[in-house]
RNA sequence: GCGGGCGUAGUUCAAUGGUAGAACGUCAGCCUUCCAAGCUGAACACGUGGGUUCGAUUCCCAUCGCCCGCUCCA
């Protein structure tokens, strides 16, 4: 078998996705709407997998700790609407609201309240400063404008206080002719809406940035609920929304998206030692699910480049995909960030309830535990998988087969009469009806056999069950693998089987 | 948000100021005892809205969407 290594394009990955049903342009019909995306029949079937797989490895058989006993993880699934004050106390509202104006000329954004101008009634054209410049290099800029370079001259303002008026005279910090700044835009990636019928200030919510404030929220329902201790986790799958300035790279990207989030609860001194095991857990977790390792890559955030949260901890550290739109570079997957006390801290402050927990293991020590946060893409995890699936293959019929591993697999087996004639459908429709109790199959009957393994290729099903004149006298059937396109005779009977014992690879 | 490119069947493409063709896919029938995506047939498209024109898929404008680069990215 000939195989050609061609650097994947995320055309011929979009088109594949379209035309087998994996994931359409959502309101296609409309001409779309940019940044949001539907998953169709297979592409539902694949992300569920990936979900129920986190599920599974998070809340029903999380790993054994480093002192050989099985972490504590329990699940909640919040609303995606909570009251706002919730997003005040993270930081969303007031962090990430700032007034930006641009430059026309040079492209550049500026945050409106970091630039400062040098006005002066005498003048018509006024320069514009970060406030971090030094006095030397505003002198400097005014000698170049031809303008007296005797600060003294003028007031400097910062620009939140100058009308809009006055922006015509101002002349951009990377500019030398006034009046390229625009006005002041209001930048918010929270989707806002009304909660009850009147679109008033006072009912605005946000629909959740992240679904992480859903778990701090019931941080002390669950402790009060459940017989967790410290050291636990929370878990939460569900779609989070960010209004981003620019969606892109189909799926990787969007306005609504779908995140796998874990909060751990963990005393302040131990919050290394968990960041540690829990990068390392993950990384198995994107491994066990097909992600070859030369395209997964581990880093650590640079200091600039960290959220509000993380500044003060450990900081985040990244797992990261060799996306075909990212190559040579990688593309986020997973972060596991160290959020220290931030959270609960700011939830205490600004709700008046206590997050402390009185430790009984410690002395009956109080304290607000650390957080570390595995928090996981599970749109952008569909991707990677569709992506290191996607293998070109010129020698097979379809030219390309999805290499998913039997349990990520939309449809794990095909059952195909090898002719549509009396014999072999209603043994095939017996085997089918039996399979499919257990796993997500396909009945395909229609068209020549190598028309249905190239159609079974391009989703990516993993094996093909055929029925033949030889099953008929001695029960046994053709298992056709996808990848290598090998064949093999097993026992009707044997058929579950064989499949629950790969599901497990 | 800025700049550039592009929007014709499900997909990939073609042609044209007088309303469009192919390949593959899909569907139906036939054929087929294991990959020849076979044979025959059918359905399906000019992103949307304006303008110019006797007439626009074609020219112009706007808008929406997609791609690339920059920007942004809790």
């Amino acid at each position: 078998m000939r195989r050609f290594v061609v650097p994947v394009d995320m055309k011929d990955i979009v088109a594949l996705c379209k035309r087998r049903g994996f994931i359409f342009p959502a309101s296609d019909i409309y001409g779309g709407l940019n940044g949001f995306w539907d998953f169709g029949p297979l592409g539902v079937e694949l992300k569920n997998n990936l979900r129920d797989r986190w599920w599974k490895a998070m809340v029903i058989t999380p790993p054994l700790g480093p002192d050989g006993a099985p972490v504590d993880i329990v699940g909640i699934d919040s609303a995606i609407i909570q009251n706002p004050k919730t997003w005040v106390a993270s930081g969303h509202v007031g962090g990430f609201s700032d007034p930006m104006v641009d430059c026309k000329e040079t492209k550049k954004r500026y945050r409106q309240d970091h630039l400062i101008v040098l006005t002066s009634e005498k003048a018509d054209r006024w320069p514009a400063f970060h406030e971090e410049s030094e006095n030397a290099d505003m002198e400097k800029k005014l000698k170049k404008l031809g303008m007296p370079s005797d600060l003294s001259l003028f007031e400097k303002i910062n620009l939140t206080k100058l009308p809009i008026e006055d922006y015509a005279k101002i002349i951009g910090p990377d500019t030398k002719e006034p009046g390229t700044l625009t006005e002041p835009k209001e930048f918010n990636l929270m989707f806002e809406t009304h909660a009850g019928p009147i679109q008033s200030e006072e009912n605005k919510v946000y629909l959740r940035p992240e679904t992480a404030q859903g778990i701090f929220l019931n941080y002390k329902n669950v402790l009060d609920s459940t017989r967790v201790k410290m050291p636990f986790g929370i878990a939460q799958i569900g779609k989070a929304y960010r209004n981003e300035v620019n969606p892109r790279n189909f799926i990787f990207r969007s306005r609504e998206f779908e995140q796998m989030e874990m909060e751990w609860f963990c005393h302040p001194d131990e919050a290394k030692m968990w960041q540690e095991f829990w990068f390392e857990e993950r990384t198995k977790f994107w491994k066990s699910v097909g992600l070859g390792s030369d395209n997964l890559a581990m880093r650590p955030h640079d200091s600039d480049e960290l959220a509000h949260y993380a500044k003060q901890g450990l900081g985040t550290s990244d797992i990261e995909y060799k996306f075909p739109f990212t190559a040579p570079g990688y593309g986020e997957l997973e972060g596991i960030a160290h959020r220290c006390d931030f959270d609960l801290k700011s939830h205490q402050e600004h709700s008046g309830v206590k997050m402390e927990y009185l430790d009984p293991a410690r002395d009956n020590e109080r304290y607000i535990p650390h957080v570390i946060e595995p928090a996981a893409g599970l749109t952008r995890g569909v991707l990677a998988l569709i992506c290191e699936a996607y293998t070109v293959d010129e020698s097979r019929p379809s030219g390309v087969y999805l290499n998913f591993t039997p349990a990520m697999a939309p449809k794990k087996a095909a059952i195909l009469p090898l002719t549509a004639k009396e014999e072999h459908v209603p043994i095939a429709q017996k085997l089918y009806l039996e399979l499919r109790e257990e796993f997500p199959v396909d009945l395909d009957i229609k068209q020549n056999i190598g028309k249905r393994y190239a159609r079974q290729d391009e989703i990516g099903t993993p094996y093909c069950f055929t029925i033949d004149n030889d099953t008929i006298e001695d029960q046994t059937v053709t298992v056709r693998e996808r990848n290598t396109m090998a064949q093999e005779r097993i026992h009707l009977d044997k058929v579950s089987n064989y499949l629950r014992e790969k599901m497990k690879g």
